[in-house]
DNA sequence: ACAAACTTTCATTTTTTTTTGAAAGTTTAA
DNA sequence: TTAAACTTTCAAAAAAAAATGAAAGTTTGT
């Protein structure tokens, strides 16, 4: 296998995992494409190598950027905005799951903390939906936390985690 | 909010998060529902509450249970199968986790390890590439064994100390 | 102030994913 | 063995998501 043969397979690949993880094809392209980069890349490159639309690699590139994980960034002389990725794996994974747990775990923790509340009658259905509820809360709440610890925690998270158990 | 209220919007909610990640809306939906019933479901008062088809019903059912996480259960005297959700939540945290893993992480690994084994030539793009790739291998490699360990020894005392902190 | 060189927006089109439902298949009881 | 009671399958339809591209918007150099 050849360079542009590999690259290309890499970017599928990379396109094809993010789909599974909620995060459009596209997008997951494009950060394939500037995480294997050695420079700055152009929006008119990214059209061309991924062949899509001037609309759908802006769109695309904004929410890379929202997300934290692309930058812009501009060369002396050139009037274009270039583009580049966050290469640092474990500054990645942390921006990542900050993201997710602010646009997904939090509000689902609101809505299982509400929907746990309600009064119970004596009915062994309601007692048994409370109960459910108010275990998913505390589970996902403390999957939440331990996120939370480990990505700032990023460097040998693992045994910084354990050592700091010992501790207590 | 009564009951009723609460059940239908954990369910939404519950459905809402699966598409986040990669589950679709009705098999979330049916896992949700039989996680906060107190008794075995049939088939039908799944297409009745969630108002499916039953084509739909059958197939999203099947899926969990090929998921693990959905067992069918047999009434004494009734013809009909009823369904039941694992509702040991580490138990789920587990299945869930090595499914992924085994459907898309192990994937995902073998084409970084083809890719970032290429012979790469002088050009800095291509020495770039197979070190980014590389890396990339490594981390992936690497996230996913700690989610086995974690997984794999959640009774023993690694998983205590990481569950202490949880608790926090 | 103008126009060239870019980027963004968004209504429309295309593609992908999900759902439907009727026909085929299966199991059980008599 | 038959038929009733159920479940599964899958081609077609519907719905949802993503992509297009032209017009609108923005920035910069002169």
């Amino acid at each position: 296998m050849e360079y542009k043969e590999a690259k290309n397979k890499f970017v599928q690949t990379w396109g094809a995992l993010g789909s599974q993880w909620g995060i459009n094809k596209t997008m997951a392209q494009i950060h394939a494409l500037l995480m294997v980069s050695n420079e700055p890349v152009s929006m008119e490159d990214i059209m061309e190598e991924l062949q899509i639309s001037r609309g759908n690699a802006s769109m695309n590139i904004r929410a890379l950027m929202d997300w934290g994980i692309v930058y812009k960034e501009f060369k002396a002389g050139e009037r274009r905005e270039f583009f580049i990725a966050e290469k640092d794996l474990d500054e990645l994974a942390v921006k990542i799951s900050k993201e997710r747990s602010k646009r997904e775990i939090k509000p689902a923790l609101k809505v299982l903390k509400e929907v746990s509340s309600i009064e119970a009658n004596q009915s062994a259905a309601e007692k048994h939906f409370v109960e459910q509820t108010t275990k998913l809360y505390d589970f996902v709440l403390k999957a939440d936390n331990v996120l939370d610890k480990i990505t700032e925690y990023k460097d040998n998270w693992l045994a910084r985690l354990v050592v700091k158990i010992m501790k207590k």
